[in-house]
Formats: structure tokens, C-alpha cells, sequence
DNA sequence: TCCAAAAGTTAGGTAAGCCAAATTTTATAA
DNA sequence: TTATAAAATTTGGCTTACCTAACTTTTGGA
């Protein structure tokens, strides 16, 4: 039984790409899939054939593209991968949105299902924690210019731990 | 000028390699190149010419390898992507070293300078904030087992902060 | 000094993935 | 119905990166 883990980068990209064609137009053509990946039409034929032969895809020479149960279980774990990655880099890094995007594309090839799902659980303590929450990530973004604003942000963390009391008192 | 990210995974970790072997051993024989990566004898010597054409090793024929200082310089960038990703897996997440090792070992040459600039300083953050710490990373193994043990960690957390407290009022 | 073993290289092959160009199939519109 | 455009496929070629096997160079011990 194939898992995500055997295919290589470029398969994972595919069958990424085709699962978010068929949620976005119902299909996925062969020419929006070359678009998506920025890669010739050509190549993607040969990719299809691949997948079709390791029984992820449904495909038949000038037929419509659909994803069999197998494949669309991988794909959405990729996929799943990335919003987690994407959402860490970008809600707790606190990284732009364009390198957040774009290392989120790559991250989600290399980490496994362990590491992704410990990862989901940091970012739910992060929030759910009562040590921890939206301005204790907000105090990092301060704490992350540090070298260029002495280090004012520790009188902040401060004043956010007395309110923290103050609720706990409640 | 060459960096990094116009490197192949595989010749990222050619370097990397090389890297420690001069560490170990002060010359990286291919040999011993070949046993680290494993892969053969024979692909080690196509690798090395290539490194050699990039100006990244000082390479010839029958004699020892070295890095250049170009060479150099990105073989420590990656070898440190390793340690900060292992770090923040191993020690953050607290994944077990093997699977940590294993992720670090894919991601690192998924990531960019910004991200793990980034990480590393995140990884500060939780160490150097008194509202995180080790003890706040000691209750997210805790709420990892909620599943298993009700969610007794909560309690657990506000201790924490009630100790956190007293030090405060000193 | 000489020679065998170890280390390194070369040659030829495979596979994945891509491209560009030519061709075939399908869909559309007159 | 047929001409034509659009989409998809096929073909041939390129690159990277690996393999195995045969060969050459280097090196260390008798």
C-alpha cells in the first residue's frame, strides 16, 4: 500500500495540484495542471501516466482527471501539511506571506506525519495555553527587533503577565 | 556568486558531509564520502567534479578534498539549518531523536536564511521569556497526552504561573 | 624495492523529470 | 458536415544522480 511517503516531491506536487483543480472546477485538466506547476504540457502527461499506474489517479488518454479514494487521501494529507506549515511559519514565526508560502511548499515534502501532527498540537498549546496566547506571540514580534529596540519589550511581557493575573484572580 | 539555494539537495549534502569529515578527521577521503551518504564509491567522484566546477571544493584527481572558503561558508549555513531544526523538533516540539534527526536532515534543505532566522529566534523567545521556559515546554508534553489523561495539565500550568508570580514579586 | 590491497576513476547503463516540436484527438463553429 | 482551433499526447533529447563493473593510481607492508 502506497503512502505519501513514497512518492517523490514532483508526484506530491501533482496530485497537490490536482485535488485543489477538482475543488476549485470540479475537474482537472491537464493544461491548468502544467500552469499550476509552471511545467509543459508534455511533462505532464508523463506524470499522469505515472500516477495512474500507481493507482492514484483515474486516467485515460483524453479523459477527464480524477483523483481514486488512495490518491485523494495523500493528497489532502500534502495539502494538509502545507496549511499547518504555512500556518505556523506565518501565525507563530510571524514570517510575510510570500516566504511563508514559499517554504511551506517545500517544508511540506520533507516533514512526516509525526512531526506534523506534533506541530498542529504546539500551535493548539500555544493558543489554548493561558501562559502563552495571541499577545505572547505579539511580545515575539517585539522580542524579534530586540537588536534594534533595546530590548523595551521585557516591561511589556511584564505588564501582560499582570494582567494575566488579574484574570486568573477572577 | 553561488549560495546555497542554487545548490541541489544532493549536493547540499555533499558539502554538509564534507564539512563534518574535515571536522572529524581533517580530510574528507571519498570513501569515506561514499559511506556517509551511502551511495557508491563511483557516485562520489561524478559529485566531486561537479563541486569542483562550482568553485565549492578544491578538487583533484587522487588527492585529498578540501572545501574553498565559498564551500565553506555554505556548508556551515547548512550544517547549521540542521542543528537549529533538530533543536526545535528535539527540544520544542520534543519529537525523539531519531525522527528528529531524520526530519531535520529533509527539511534543511527546504528552508530558507529568513525562516530559520526566524526559528532561532523563536527558540530564544520561549527560553528567555518568563511566561515560556522550560517548565512551559515540560506542560506541552502534558498536553500532548490529553487525549490519554484528561486534560490534567491545566492545573499543573497554573502552579507554574503561581510560582512565576512569586518570583516576579521578589 | 615490489606488489597486493585499498582507494579512486572511468565507462556504460537506468530512471526520473523536464523541455520543445510534431502529431493526434476532441470540441467548436460555420 | 466539415474546417479549424484547442487540448492532449507522443517523440526525442537533455540533465541530474545514481548504479555496477572494470580499470588505474596510490599506498603500506614484506
Amino acid at each position: 500500500m502506497a503512502t505519501a511517503s513514497d512518492l517523490s516531491e514532483s508526484m506530491e506536487n501533482y496530485l497537490e495540484v490536482i485535488l485543489a483543480l477538482e475543488n476549485e472546477t470540479k475537474v482537472a485538466r491537464a493544461k491548468d495542471i502544467a500552469e499550476k506547476l509552471q511545467v509543459q504540457r508534455g511533462s505532464v502527461t508523463g506524470a499522469l501516466k505515472s500516477l495512474g499506474e500507481k493507482g492514484l489517479i483515474n486516467y485515460e488518454p483524453y479523459s477527464f482527471i480524477t483523483l481514486t479514494p488512495r490518491g485523494k487521501q495523500i493528497a489532502t494529507e500534502i495539502t494538509n501539511r502545507h496549511h499547518v506549515l504555512k500556518d505556523f511559519l506565518l501565525n507563530v514565526l510571524q514570517i510575510d506571506a510570500k516566504t511563508a508560502e514559499d517554504n511551506a511548499c517545500r517544508m511540506e515534502h520533507a516533514i512526516d506525519k509525526k512531526t506534523i501532527e506534533r506541530l498542529v498540537l504546539f500551535i493548539e498549546y500555544i493558543h489554548v495555553c493561558p501562559r502563552a496566547g495571541k499577545d505572547w506571540l505579539k511580545s515575539f514580534i517585539n522580542y524579534c527587533r530586540k537588536d534594534e529596540s533595546q530590548r523595551a519589550e521585557c516591561g511589556q511581557c511584564i505588564d501582560d503577565l499582570k494582567s494575566l493575573n488579574a484574570c486568573k484572580s477572577n
